[in-house]
DNA sequence: CAATATACGGAATCCTCTCTCCGCTTGTCA
DNA sequence: TGACAAGCGGAGAGAGGATTCCGTATATTG
């Protein structure tokens, strides 16, 4: 099914490999201060390169994104991992939405990537299948011991997530949504009564 | 506190004001079905005259928007009103939730708007202190009868409309959220215990 | 029905990015 | 150390769109 990554990947000269992880790095704080509206000269001067490099390392905009976003979503499936140790249900359940909303409210960029098609979603697909399939685990428990309501599904989470995330980017200037309080208000929909 | 709207605004000329309403319709079409991102030059297309025309009645796009924005906040407090009539505290509630909703639903304009901070909210502003004012009146309603909970407040509904409206533009490309199942979520997690 | 202020149209202008190109620099390897 | 492939920088080509400008057309008015 998966072919061959790469058939002779040589070993990137050191500089570039440096370069590569410079860029990695201006590029995440960048999109995550000002999300997708960042722009690529931005970048190229946080990690002290020519814009020119950055290309050489990411054929587009879209694709640096989609690095970005694979990353962070590698961190949440690794979220929903964790909770899998958790003893109690609903502790494992909402905490991991808690906690994986924290990493999203640090992160512009991925609050507009959710939110838009403006990214290549192709590298992240991986996580988000093993982070869907993790955390499916989690509410089946959840629903299993009664915690959460039996009408809610794996497939209701990146809905609800995605509305969480514009509350987190969105509001009256100057006075943002208090977004926590509406994760509180998601999680008590989906608690059972 | 209000001076006068305008010191002596004479009449538009006749063709002027025809062109002026064929300019808000095409507008309302153009950005419902597009957001924000419906160009000038469509709206002027649709209208059937020149951009020219367009920038004679709106001085910007963001204006424009205004506009249209203005007009949408008009509508959802004619349907805050219309709940101060209905008996049942909750249905006038949920009813008037649930009918905005699809209000907004209609227009991905006003949803971009919503979430980003792009367009000229000054014209709105009026409906939108009324909305606010009149709503919280259906509210306290709803308090009072116990149906929904004691610590919701006006101030939460633009923070989960916001939410909500973001669920209806984004999803995965082909097949969009059920942002009406989303809005379910919402009102349980408002309705009193 | 002129005279004239208002409006109109839409090509041209401006701006803001993203992305390309190519001469120069620097690791790497024998 | 010398040869050379791998990388680099950054000016500028392009593209997409908002906004302007001005010659022309048309309501309105006396």
């Amino acid at each position: 099914m998966k072919p061959s990554a790469a058939p002779a990947e040589r070993p990137l000269r050191a500089d570039a490999r440096r370069n590569r992880e410079r860029i990695l790095a201006a590029a995440k704080t960048a999109f995550a201060e000002a999300g997708v509206h960042a722009q690529m000269e931005d970048v190229a001067r946080r990690a002290g390169v020519g814009v020119g490099t950055v290309y050489r390392h990411f054929p587009t905009k879209e694709a640096l994104i989609g690095e970005l976003l694979a990353e962070k979503f590698r961190l949440l499936l690794q979220g929903a991992r964790e909770a899998l140790d958790v003893e109690d249900p609903w502790e494992a359940f909402a905490g991991t939405l808690r906690r994986n909303a924290e990493l999203m409210a640090a992160d512009a960029a991925v609050q507009d990537a959710l939110m838009r098609v403006e990214a290549d979603w192709s590298h992240a697909e991986e996580a988000r299948q093993e982070l869907k399939a993790t955390f499916a685990i989690v509410i089946d428990r959840a629903k299993a011991a009664g915690v959460v309501r039996d009408d809610f599904t794996i497939d209701d989470v990146p809905m609800l997530m995605c509305g969480l995330c514009s509350t987190m980017a969105a509001g009256p200037p100057g006075e943002p949504f208090d977004w926590r309080r509406h994760l509180e208000f998601i999680l008590d929909a989906v608690r059972a009564r």
